[in-house]
DNA sequence: TCTCTCCATAAAATAAATTTGTGTCTCAGT
DNA sequence: ACTGAGACACAAATTTATTTTATGGAGAGA
């Protein structure tokens, strides 16, 4: 009766199957099913039904889950009690907006390393929608998304506040500002990707009858973004601290427009299982990073 | 972090030795070495000063063994209500007054070996006197003594309550009853060994200045000391019960004296341990198996 | 029906833990 | 001092567990 099956068993009732919780705990499919069955004999009982898609906790198996996620805590409780710092182990799932990857995540990841050597990241770049539901089916421990956090089943924390600015070429001949909305739409829109906070913000800017169509390019990739707006293919809307250097050596500059851009509130949000400890830390720190003023600098 | 290695550290700390606790886990002094050795390097800190004749806890060490602890008092929790019975797995030393062996221990075995396949006895035989300080030192889990207990640290649930007769064969020419102390010391009173409850209080009969010498052979083993008795070396003083038999068939007979013996009330006792689950649970089984009128039958 | 996904199972390969066999150090008792 | 017993550390070999690789079967969806 293993701490390491307990968890195991605890991976495979959140996320609803073997070979997903394989994924996540870095093992074999087959490896998980013996850690299983070893539990389940050892208990004598049943713990999932192997449903054709997905298994299920049987009712052992649930009662079964609330003591080991206490298991667990206790243990991370008492690692973090008694044990040095090194003695924090393990793998989180950190989801970052791109934004963030742009200012501020590799500070933390060096005082992460710094603080608890022994704690390894996997991170994922994706948007705030994909990892808002990738935290709440367990797919990610921890993420530094555009809040506010509405679910119930996540904590989460305030860790900086970006302005997005309306941003172009010097080469784009721009009428005078507060540039107007009409005028603003002859050109492409670059900014974010489609089911992104600021792509639906300025979408809902060009929406009335007596608007322009506005044609917008959500893209996934910031870089992209600003690669494109440097090339003059349209105006974009960004956080202005990912485009520092391009605005300090004049390569593209700020504009005001008819409509300011919403600001952008970014949270570290993570699951209030109890055995978020590392994941709590992790955020934390986040809110120290994040905090820092040098923070805005690029790279 | 196994469980295996907090539980091996728990062992270690309360006997304050590698090798004793080797004794108690049935292993071997290196593999509990090793079981330390590893839960140091996991926690990268101390648990032991290893001094010239015994083991004690670092600070650390001391933190460790509270959370230690209810993680393993949170286990036997988990077992006692998701697994089935079987999944109540374990050895318990128990320690058994003689009286109790020749009573109903053997039908106590029964019913445990019935409702807890898996868990397994080491049964030994002594005074209670010996078991009391077995239990501090918690070499002994469990054990079934002559009551009441005083230590603080033990806890401990009434059993069931003998009385002492004086035994004879019928063919000692003892005196009309009641006896006068002066006539019983005549013959060698046979009873429980040395430094037991019986025997200080018989002896205490017989301190005053207008008292015989009284010469008093202490044995441990009740048996023995019912086969001396058969033989017409002295009389005896020793439960009833364990008689039943001998009684029945006239070979031994019940007198009064001068002084009535006391009763022997025995108890359960164990350690106040968070996890002293098992223990408990086979302490509640007692009460019941002890409490049953057949209880007194021999064998 | 075919295929894809998911879990179970068996055998082989790794990895871990244990035992066996010594070594060292210290204290207690000559 | 010297010696012996007791207690833990250490190393090599063995045993035991766990994991991977490879494959099979069963059900859902196209």
């Amino acid at each position: 009766m293993d701490l390491k099956a307990l968890e195991t068993f605890v991976w495979v009732a959140h996320l609803g199957g073997f070979r997903t919780a394989a994924d996540r705990l870095n093992a074999t499919q087959p490896a998980i099913s013996a850690r299983i069955a070893q539990l389940e004999e050892d208990l004598g009982v049943r713990l999932f039904d192997r449903e054709t898609r997905r298994v299920t906790l049987t009712e052992k198996g649930l009662n079964l889950l609330g003591y080991a996620e206490r298991m667990l805590a206790l243990r991370a409780e008492m690692l973090q009690a008694v044990g040095e710092k090194g003695a924090v182990r393990g793998t989180i799932r950190l989801g970052v907006a791109e934004s963030i990857v742009h200012t501020w995540l590799s500070r933390l990841v060096e005082r992460l390393h710094y603080l608890y050597p022994a704690v390894s990241l996997e991170i994922e770049v994706d948007s705030s929608t994909v990892m808002r539901e990738e935290l709440l089916s367990h797919q990610l421990d921890l993420a530094f998304l555009v809040g506010p956090i509405a679910e119930p089943q996540l904590k989460s924390v305030p860790l900086c506040s970006y302005d997005l600015a309306w941003v172009a070429s010097p080469t784009l001949p721009l009428p005078p500002e507060p540039v107007p909305l009409k005028d603003l739409a002859r050109w492409p829109i670059i900014t974010f990707s489609r089911n992104t906070q600021p792509f639906g913000a300025i979408q809902d800017m060009f929406v009335g009858s007596d608007m322009p169509a506005v044609r917008m390019f959500g893209n996934s990739s910031l870089a992209t973004v600003v690669r494109m707006t440097l090339d003059g293919i349209g105006v974009s809307a960004i956080p202005s601290l990912v485009i520092a250097r391009e605005l300090a050596d004049g390569r593209l500059k700020i504009f005001q427009a008819e409509r300011p851009l919403p600001r952008l509130d970014f949270v570290a949000a993570y699951a209030k299982k109890p055995d978020s400890y590392i994941a709590a830390t992790i955020a934390t720190l986040a809110v120290e990073v994040a905090g820092t003023p040098t923070a805005g600098l690029l790279l």
